[in-house]
DNA sequence: TGTACATCAGTGAACGCGCGTTCACTGATGTAC
DNA sequence: TGTACATCAGTGAACGCGCGTTCACTGATGTAC
């Protein structure tokens, strides 16, 4: 007789939660967000449709459930670059960092990336955390100079900065596997100063 | 008894047309874009609730069916610069110069940025218009320093010239109706150079 | 260690809703002669 | 100028589809005693 070890619940839910996760994003990044029913999801991950939306509201969020903890300690690994840094140079500092050791996950970034591309509604959602890192950057600028709240030119760093990580990280993505992202991002903070006078 | 003078049908066509996109814009900017149905719409353009899929094939493309003309003559008018400007003094001047005159433009644009801040969908949109308005400038940029294809430096022009033009609507939009766009634009491509050192 | 009950992951079935499509038609405008 | 036909703006009705909700239930896991 098959004797089945019990599965602790928390155990079966984090299981399911997953399953449903990875079968989204790779059914979207390879027919579309729009193309992929929440049924083809749920059957690909192996539970019946009704139980997609007891782990997630709408088919939309599923996206946007993982995370890749880039800008989680962003603020105080900027805050600890050394004074004699311009603010440019320390935002470039800290970028580079964060940016470390994320060949490790670039099929996971890449099927990503494929699956908010395929629909303007994720685009439109992923927009608005860019905008959440953004102001994350302009904050951290601000108390870096001293302000209790970000001014036009903090903001402006803000939003210039996730602009060139962008860029970084879709250069990756389109280029060798062995380029490094923290090699790229670097080279689009080198790009910018030269080309705005 | 009244006499109709009959309507031409081009006209006909071009005031339902019209009426649905005023309509539209507005109950998308009042309600929000997932709250308002085609229905709503129809209702109150004054036509049939089928008649607005004989314009229109989605509800989305309503949105962008109204052209403010920002980007049209935006290559003649940057290559038109003098020579003696660097690339980044001429994107300055060409954007400032496109945004004079839109004073008259203000309701519209207040009432299309409410439509399209309401729904992620119409985010992403936008957000593919914007890109496509990137590389413009980017190939526009190409063809200044004699290049057949615009490099990353190109495209990075591109990319960062249109977040200074973002930034520099939605503040003219969220501040006081005195302020000039184009003074507006002129102060965020002024900003950027001493930042990014 | 064993029993009784509470909790919770997972499911089934039926439904409301709005987008967008399809088929078929009306009546005014436009055009050919 | 008048007649005959073609075109096209606008509409009605019915429908397919997939998202997301609601109600009701099962059976395994977790816990109190």
């Amino acid at each position: 007789m098959v004797q089945h070890l019990p599965v602790p619940r928390a155990v079966a839910a984090a299981r399911s939660r997953e399953a449903l996760i990875d079968a989204a994003l790779e059914l979207f990044a390879d027919d579309g967000f729009d193309a992929t029913s929440t049924e083809a999801i749920t059957a690909r991950a192996g539970v019946s449709p009704r139980t997609f939306f007891r782990y997630f509201p709408t088919k939309e969020s599923i996206v946007f459930h993982r995370d890749y903890g880039f800008m989680r300690s962003f603020a105080a690994v900027f805050l600890d670059q050394p004074a004699s840094m311009t603010d440019y140079e320390a935002l470039r500092a800290t970028f580079v960092g964060q940016a470390a050791g994320f060949g490790a996950l670039r099929a996971r970034i890449e099927t990503y990336r494929a699956a908010v591309d395929s629909s303007a509604v994720l685009v439109g959602r992923e927009q608005e955390h860019l905008h959440d890192h953004a102001t994350t950057v302009a904050e951290a600028v601000a108390r870096r100079r001293g302000l209790t709240e970000p001014d036009a030119a903090c903001r402006l760093f803000g939003d210039v900065a996730l602009v060139l990580y962008q860029r970084a990280l879709r250069g990756w993505l389109d280029g060798p596997p062995a380029r490094e992202l923290a090699d790229l991002v670097d080279a689009e903070f080198a790009r910018l100063p030269g080309l705005v006078r």
